[in-house]
DNA sequence: AGGATGATCGTCT
DNA sequence: GACGATCATCCTC
């Protein structure tokens, strides 16, 4: 399968604009048990001054590098089980950023299932603890930069996406209103509810 | 030093 | 649909 990497510059900066931009393009792990990768059909943004977003609260040990540069990756642990990828959004210096939710399994399928001890192909990375345990991604990728052939890198979509829709995020308990996830219309892989959200 | 919290997942009913 | 697991992180003594 043919991988071509994503240019470095030709993702949006915004949060909003960076999380449709996302959807399509392709999510590539290469660790020493080989290559796993995935079509990104899902993400949520979190902005600047938003209450949901981990820089809320100001610059911490976790969340500093949701601060720094955009598109460098932060990963953190939550809930204790299941860790979450996001991209920094926004210029150096604002704290804001996009969750991953959600990939359709393009390459490594074995690798991903035997990661994951499942054999559901729906179920390899459909939600953000289960893509990261699917890719092997853990807080070593935090800071992480997605566009020098590292471990953890982007590639341009494979094909044109669908439609993008957009829905309330999901498991908030602040700003839960505001109808920031966007996922692929139609597509099996995307997490939680597919259908338009009342506004 | 101790307690509350959470952008989730898997299991059970 | 409901619930418990599990722990890094942050806040308050």
């Amino acid at each position: 399968m043919l991988l071509r990497p994503l240019e470095p510059n030709s993702l949006a900066v915004e949060s909003r604009a960076l999380a449709q931009a996302l959807i399509g393009c392709v999510l590539v792990s290469d660790a020493p048990e080989g290559r796993s990768a995935g079509r990104i059909v899902e993400t949520e943004a979190y902005l600047p001054g938003d209450p949901a977003c981990h820089a809320f609260i100001g610059k911490t040990g976790r969340n500093a590098t949701l601060f720094g540069v955009p598109h460098r990756a932060y990963v953190y642990l939550i809930y204790g089980t299941s860790y979450c990828f996001n991209l920094a959004s926004e210029a150096d210096g604002v704290g804001a950023g996009v969750l991953v939710r959600a990939l359709e399994p393009l390459h490594g399928v074995e690798l991903m299932e035997s990661r994951r001890g499942t054999r559901v192909l729906r179920d390899l990375c459909r939600g953000p603890g289960r893509l990261t345990q699917a890719l092997g991604i853990g807080r070593g990728h935090d800071g992480a930069n997605l566009f020098e052939g590292g471990r953890l890198w982007l590639a341009a979509p494979d094909r044109p996406p669908g439609r993008i829709r957009s829905s309330r995020r999901i498991g908030l308990t602040q700003a839960a209103a505001r109808r920031l996830r966007y996922y692929e219309a139609g597509n099996p892989f995307v997490s939680g509810p597919r259908k338009l959200s009342p506004p």
